[in-house]
RNA sequence: GCUCCCAUAGCUUAACGGAUAAAGCAACGGUCUUCUAAACCGUAGAGUGUUGGUUCGAUUCCAACUGGGAGCGCCA
């Protein structure tokens, strides 16, 4: 099933493609910026104009006359300097509305060639209690997941936790210290943050402390049967806590691969980059080079100093013997490589990181993973209202479970405020509900490569682009059925007339445009933009057009329309990893 | 020093090389005896950091500059 844009696209193809022999590259549609102009309009005899250095207007005026639309468009005007403006018949919206309405998929069939995605987000310390950083990854990780396996991909999600190297030598040592197993059970975050923070501060003033923790992390490398025990609690008790947290959030891991998991791999991988001459020993350590391929400029191995290039290599090994986080990454790759068989790798990951994963990705392209398509999704920072990255007010992380109680806790006090006759179970159940879409809708709206300016008031600002919003245009279409005692739309037919219908129904079809945008880009905020203007649309409607008081036939296709709008909305909100209520 | 990112109404943002740059918030003024006012309608508000270039056409591409942020061998 094709939306409009797609349909009016194989048409121009069609007619380009009888005017010339040769085809030139595939014309495209778009919906017109400014809908007085039509709904959609191509630029195709403006290109084509410029190849042929033919008269644009002229081409267009050809290209009108080979077009064969008249079931679904009026004959397109020719605009400006040569632009074809489409504006759609409303028989024929009425007709792909009827076609959607019988649809679960809302006109967005699943991809004929579906590919394996790995995506690659979240990845907290388990030494470390989750905290605001955390949420932008998780939120757009999953989002980008449902979005792809909803486009009929085969996704698999792997939470690349991080549950070694150096720290674990300081905990072990304070824990064995000072530790507390009951502590430990009931706050494995907040006991092993403590201790941590302790011995660190200590080891900066008392190098045997240092060493100290050294000795246990060599320990624990070496496979310590203490240690190990001692590490294997720890990340028990952590997984158990990070699960709750992801539960609350809503977001799920096909697999929690950490780095631990590669641990054994990391000596064979240094030795394969060390045979295939990919990786030299450099002053006692190792490292990746520049193989000189590349123009000095785009190699991710040189840095430019002083007018002239030096090595910026990749260190896969530490001089101690130690392994760096590129060697995991690379084993990490590896094995999604042969295990997964992955064809693409997505990492959301912060936009420091810009620097590593591109001397990953070439590493792992002169590895032999050129076939394998590894994308670095990256966003922007979480800044407080000093525009510094955000603390709280102690100077500490701010905790992403305290961020969730308050975002249905304030949440909660707004829908107590509206609707105080509702009972408070419900009220609450409510308030998670809408404090947790409000809280990653805040996040998904706004282009990821933005820094994020964190506030209470903009993330619960219940107005303007925000999920309350779009749930508040389901809730009242689900409170018009319950008022009119049905589950769903009758079957009947669709007659559009009125505009705010007619804008309505034309937005409606356009859903499968903006889910494959939001998924091309990575850029989730498409889908958010467009269910947006779709509740939008829906309340302009609901104001201007009756449903349950008009007469019989009207009332049931309005009653279909607004069927296809809440299905649109539930879907799209649920792609974004946000539920719907029945009421707010 | 080098590299990367960002710069659009008072604020937060949108704009998939196209037409008179689009929304929300805040401001101001309206609409509840009519399917829930977490709604709707209206008014005012920018020419996209600067200077050039490519193009029939640039917020979008290129170059230089300015301002802000980040990163640059044994942390992740």
């Amino acid at each position: 099933m094709n939306t409009p844009r797609q349909e009016l696209e194989a048409r121009v193809a069609a007619a380009v493609h009888r005017l010339f022999s040769p085809a030139p590259p595939a014309p495209y549609v778009r919906p017109c910026p400014d809908l007085r102009h039509g709904d959609f309009q191509t630029n195709a005899a403006l290109v084509l104009a410029k190849e042929a250095k033919a008269n644009p207007r002229d081409l267009a005026a050809k290209l009108a006359a080979a077009l064969a639309l008249a079931d679904l468009a009026d004959q397109p005007d020719i605009a400006g300097p040569g632009f074809l403006n489409f504006r759609l018949k409303p028989a024929y919206l009425a007709q792909q509305i009827s076609l959607r309405a019988t649809d679960s998929r809302l006109g967005l069939p699943a991809v004929a060639n579906p590919e394996t995605f790995v995506i690659d987000y979240s990845s907290p310390n388990i030494a470390k209690e989750m905290h605001v950083g955390h949420l932008r990854s998780s939120v757009l990780g999953d989002a980008l997941a449902r979005l792809y396996r909803f486009l009929g991909h085969t996704v698999i999600t792997d939470n690349h936790i991080g549950d070694w190297g150096t720290g674990f030598g300081m905990i072990l040592f304070g824990y064995k210290r000072d530790g507390d197993p009951e502590k430990l059970r009931q706050d494995p975050f907040g006991h092993l943050e403590s201790i941590y923070r302790r011995v660190q501060e200590e080891a900066k003033a008392d190098e045997s402390i240092r060493e100290a923790a050294k000795r246990e992390l060599v320990l624990l490398q070496q496979g310590d049967a203490a240690n190990l025990e001692l590490w294997n609690r720890f990340l028990k008790y952590s997984l158990e806590a990070l699960d709750t947290i992801y539960r609350r959030l809503g977001v799920k891991f096909d697999h929690t691969l950490g780095e631990s998991f590669y641990n054994d791999a990391l000596p064979g991988v240094v030795a394969d980059l060390l045979k295939l001459g990919l990786a030299r020993e450099s002053e006692g350590a190792v490292a990746i080079f520049s193989d000189g391929k590349l123009p000095p400029k785009d190699d991710p191995f040189l840095v430019s100093r002083d007018g002239k290039y030096d090595d910026n290599p990749l260190l896969v090994r530490k001089s101690d013997g130690g392994y760096n986080y590129a060697t995991t990454d690379l084993a990490t790759i590896r094995y999604r490589h042969d295990h997964f068989h992955a064809k693409r790798v997505l990492y959301i990951v912060d936009g420091r990181q810009q620097m590593h994963f591109r001397q990953l990705f070439a590493a792992a392209r002169r590895w032999g993973y050129g076939a394998m398509d590894l994308e670095h999704v990256w966003f922007g920072a979480i800044l407080g209202a000093d525009k510094k990255p955000i603390k709280t007010r102690e100077g500490g992380d701010v905790k992403l479970k305290a961020l969730l109680a308050e975002a249905e806790e304030r949440a909660g006090k707004i829908i107590a405020e509206k609707r105080p006759e509702l009972p408070e179970a419900e009220r609450a159940a409510l308030g998670r509900v809408v404090g947790l879409g409000a809280l990653k809708y805040a996040d998904l709206a706004q282009n990821r490569n933005l820094d994020y300016v964190f506030s209470w008031e903009k993330l619960l600002a219940f107005d303007g682009n925000t999920a309350p919003y779009v749930q508040n245009a389901y809730v009242r279409i689900r409170s018009l059925f319950r008022k009119a005692g049905l589950e769903q739309a009758p079957v009947a037919e669709v007659a559009l007339t009125e505009p705010a219908e007619l804008a309505l129904a034309a937005k409606l079809l356009d859903f499968a445009d903006s889910v494959h945008l939001a998924a091309s880009e990575y850029r989730p905020h498409y889908l958010c933009l467009y269910l947006f203007e779709l509740a939008t649309l829906f309340h302009k409607f609901y104001e201007a057009c009756p449903v349950l008081t008009a007469a019989a036939p009207v009332r049931d296709s309005r009653l279909v329309l607004c069927d296809l709008t809440a299905r649109t909305l539930r879907l799209g909100l649920d792609l974004l990893g946000i539920e719907v209520v029945e009421q707010m």
